[in-house]
DNA sequence: TGCACCTTTCGATCGCTATTGAAAATTGTA
DNA sequence: TACAATTTTCAATAGCGATCGAAAGGTGCA
C-alpha cells in the first residue's frame, strides 16, 4: 500500500508535468523555441536547481540538446548555473520574479528583432525621400508609400520608446500599467 | 533611354522588396507565418488592391499558397475582399490603419494563446488546492508550486485585463500607452 | 600530473510545417 | 443552362530547424 506522502508525490508530478506542456505551448507567445521553454517551465516550477541529467530523464531529452538549449537559457538570463559543494556537476535554476523574467524576454526580443526593424524601416524611408529619388519630392506613389512607412515607424518608436521606459525603471511603469488593466 | 518616370518606378519596386523581406522578418514578433506576412506586407505598402495574380507574380508564389494565405488573413481581419465591376477576379486590400491592425492580431493572439493559457493554469491551481490534495494544505512542495503558478496567474490576467480594456476602448487607452512611452 | 567525470560540439538524421500543382469546386456571364 | 474564368482543396513533396549521440574538449580531485 501506498503511503499518502507517495500518493501526493505523483499528483504533484503530474501537475509538474501539465506545466511543462503548457510552457511548450506559450513558447511562441514569448517568441523562444518549445524546448528551451519546457526546460524553463521545469525550472521555474519546481524552484529548483536541477542538473542536466535530471532535466534529461525527466523531459525525455538528449544530452547535446539539453546542454544546448540550458546555455541558452543562460545567455537570455532566465536561468543561471548554480554550483554545489562536494560536487562536480552543474545545476540549473530558473529566475523566480515572473515581471523579471517577462522584462529580460522582451529585452531580448526588443534588441533582437525591434531594433533591426526599425532600422531597415528608416533605411526604406530615406530611399523614398526627395533628396533620394531626385528632387521629385511630390511624386505620388512615392509619397503614398512614405506616408505609410511613417505611420509605421511611429507606432514601432512608440512600442520601442514604452519598452525601453520599462526597462529602465520597473517599478514605477509596472504600477502604471497595473493600474491602466484596472480601470 | 530610360524615362525618369521608369526609373522612379523602379526606386519604388526596390523599396517595396525591401518592405516584403522586413515584413517577412517581423513574421515572428506578430506571430504569424511567413508567406502570410510577406502577402500582407504587399498590400499594405502598395495600398493598392491586387488580384491572385498579381501576388503570385510579384511575391513568386503558388497559387495554392496564396489562395489559403489570403483567406487567413481575411480570416483574421487584416485583409478585405473587393470587388471590381466588370471584373470577374477578386481582389485584396490591406487595412490602413496600423493601431487597427495591431489591435487585430492582438485580439485573435489572446483568444487562441492567452486564454488557453490561463485556463489551463486555473486548473493546475486547482488540482494543487488542500481540498483536491485531501486536507493536507500545508504541503510544502505542493505549497510552493501553487505559490509560483499563481504569481504567473496574477501576471497573465493582468495583460490579459490591459487587453481588454485596449480592445474595448482603443482610443483613451491608446493615448495614455503614448503618455507612459514619452515621459 | 593523470584520471575520471562532466559538458560541449557538430555532422547525420528526423519530423514537421510550408509549398506546390493539378484536379475539383465554385462563380458569374452569355 | 452551359461554359469559361477563377478560386479552393488536398495529396505529394520539399525545405528547414530541431534533435540525437558519439567524439572531442574541459575541469577538478587524488
Amino acid at each position: 500500500m501506498k503511503t499518502r506522502r507517495a500518493v501526493l508525490d505523483q499528483q504533484i508530478l503530474q501537475v509538474e508535468d501539465q506545466f511543462v506542456e503548457l510552457w511548450n505551448n506559450m513558447a511562441t507567445l514569448w517568441g523562444i523555441s518549445p524546448t528551451m521553454a519546457r526546460i524553463h517551465g521545469l525550472l521555474y516550477i519546481t524552484g529548483a536547481a536541477l542538473s542536466m541529467d535530471d532535466i534529461m530523464e525527466r523531459l525525455a531529452i538528449s544530452r547535446g540538446n539539453v546542454s544546448m538549449n540550458l546555455s541558452k537559457l543562460v545567455e537570455w538570463g532566465l536561468v543561471r548555473r548554480v554550483h554545489k559543494k562536494r560536487d562536480r556537476k552543474e545545476y540549473y535554476e530558473s529566475l523566480h520574479d515572473v515581471w523579471e523574467m517577462f522584462t529580460l524576454v522582451a529585452a531580448q526580443r526588443k534588441r533582437r528583432e525591434l531594433d533591426p526593424i526599425i532600422n531597415t524601416l528608416r533605411r526604406c524611408k530615406e530611399a523614398l525621400s526627395p533628396e533620394v529619388l531626385g528632387g521629385r519630392a511630390d511624386d505620388d506613389p512615392a509619397r503614398e508609400r512614405s506616408q505609410r512607412i511613417n505611420d509605421l515607424l511611429k507606432f514601432l518608436t512608440l512600442v520601442d520608446s514604452l519598452a525601453q521606459k520599462f526597462f529602465e525603471s520597473h517599478r514605477g511603469l509596472r504600477e502604471a500599467i497595473a493600474l491602466l488593466a484596472q480601470e
